[in-house]
DNA sequence: CCAACATGTAACTACAATAGTTACAGGAAT
DNA sequence: ATTCCTGTAACTATTGTAGTTACATGTTGG
């Protein structure tokens, strides 16, 4: 299992958004820096549209950015695409039995667990901005 | 998406390795309190088994733990039953365009921020003992 | 005003992982 | 030798992902 592509896609989208800010970012534009189809990339602007960090309009060719950069964080995004529910990146079986011991108490202690562990991958998610992301991509072409 | 429950189960089931250390643990009993097949017990318990955390013989039933349980971290088994690859929690898109800018970046900037981002939730998990898990059971218990 | 072009979205496919189930081979012990 | 258990292969149903085709809708320049 894993976290689905679309999270890094949308933050290669964004990048774009901002790197090619004086240009006309298309869909078709766009997936073919990202080598998928654009349909696929339409249907992530569209989510980040939604959120609020994309501004698009059918008909009106590109995207752009609908905040700074510094005010977009990782997290914002990876929430835009619905990879991960909130406190659910934990599967937990349902249902165990409430005559055992055990049965009765483990999703009690196991759940805050499992969510501390997710708040903690996602307190780094929302430590890094877009900004810092375009950074370092401008910065390996030096 | 989310991580499998085998995670959990596998937590449930070494609870009750150490909880009913006095009794007889087989495939059948621990299903009875996941409530599942015990099919998915014995694959769970093989997969703990490889990993050194349980002792389980062919032909003679139920499974003991292989280590005391302040000497089993979360991590250990979730590592155990293989839920998430290493640095691969996140999924990223391959082969991005290398005559773009972003396309030929994207990826040496966001894998290792998704290595850090992963590790931070697995050190959460790598603080929680066996041991702690099982003195929660029984405090819910009192 | 309409032709050209872009976005939005439904519908379908292929693929992979999960979880449950049946069936049965093989080991252990009374 | 029978009985009970573990190990495991094989199959199913379900779900999520990613890609694709098709087309309706919206915009704008000529």
């Amino acid at each position: 299992m894993n976290i689905s592509s679309r999270f890094s896609v949308a933050i290669h989208i964004l990048s774009i958004l901002e790197v090619n800010k004086t240009g006309t970012n298309t869909s078709d534009f766009i997936a073919s820096s990202v080598n998928t189809n654009p349909v696929v990339i339409r249907r992530i602007t569209g989510m980040l549209s939604k959120a609020g960090l994309v501004e698009v309009k059918p008909g009106v060719p590109g995207a752009k950015l609908a905040k700074d950069p510094s005010d977009i964080t990782l997290l914002d995004i990876y929430n835009a695409v619905n990879v991960v529910e909130e406190n659910g990146l934990f599967g937990v079986h349902d249902s165990p039995n409430p005559d055992c011991t055990v049965g009765r108490n483990i999703q009690g202690v196991i759940v805050p667990l499992f969510t501390s562990a997710q708040k903690a991958m996602e307190n780094v998610l929302a430590a890094v901005k877009l900004q810092d992301i375009i950074q370092d991509i401008e910065a390996l072409e030096m």
